[in-house]
DNA sequence: ATAAGTGTATTAATAATGTTAGTACACTTC
DNA sequence: GAAGTGTACTAACATTATTAATACACTTAT
């Protein structure tokens, strides 16, 4: 269902948190759908319990699914999510934005580099961004 | 001369690196200017020595200062180093679309989100990008 | 009722990383 | 020679991510 890379620096927990949020944004998860249990997916990508259960603590906090005890977790049903979502992708960019005007580097240069981006990213595998 | 936030979750000589990267970049500092001493500005941050030596390390390791033993550290003189660090900002610019891309986010949301970012950064307190 | 599967909680141990501390050595300048 | 500099090294400490092992409460199915 997802894997986990050992070379990427981020910890493995937040490796997991981001695959089922883009699972659940892009409606590869439905509402209400079961995902594996906390052992069901340690014993699948090899890792310990607790390392699961800390990203599905964070996926709940932050409103991506629903626990049922002894029944197991689920996908929520928020209409928010994706603009939630957007939010954060938003405030990155901000950020980025910040560090670039400080050295100089100009909006025009910024978007000229995201049409680049797009390019290579949706020119590839012709799927794209829907 | 420069500080740290230690409520910034991105270690310490990171943050010093950063710092100097973009007062470089900005000519702030010119080159062949002396920056301060490792021990110097350990005492002035009230930090370890051994922390700005890895600052410096990194420094110079990306090309932005030079070392003269016994006599200190100096700030380079190469026109590409902004080119470099404008490609290291697109490529982060590049992730995020994909991460944006991936979730259903279009091309033209980021560029109205960037010019968004423009103007609260810019429009602010006047200094703008340059 | 019992067993199996589930989430949750707890404690301890381990590993990696960032930081501090202290010391030592080589070089440059005065 | 003294003071200031970069560099190297070892040890210790703190924090975080991860693992390990265990226990408990709940749900479902038999």
């Amino acid at each position: 269902m997802i894997c986990v890379d050992y070379r990427d620096t981020r910890p493995i927990y937040e490796q997991v948190v981001e695959k089922f949020k883009v699972m659940i944004l892009r409606e590869v998860l439905h509402p209400d759908d079961k995902i594996p249990s906390v052992r069901n997916l340690a014993v699948d990508l090899s890792i310990n319990p607790n390392t699961i259960q800390r990203a599905y603590a964070e996926l709940e906090r932050q409103g991506y699914i629903y626990t049922v005890k002894g029944k197991g977790n689920f996908v929520s049903d928020s209409g928010q999510l994706l603009l939630k979502y957007k939010e954060e992708i938003f405030e990155e960019i901000k950020n980025i934005c910040r560090t670039a005007f400080e050295v100089g580097i100009t909006q025009e240069e910024i978007v000229q580099s995201i049409k680049e981006s797009a390019q290579a990213i949706n020119g590839k595998s012709g799927a794209g961004m829907r």
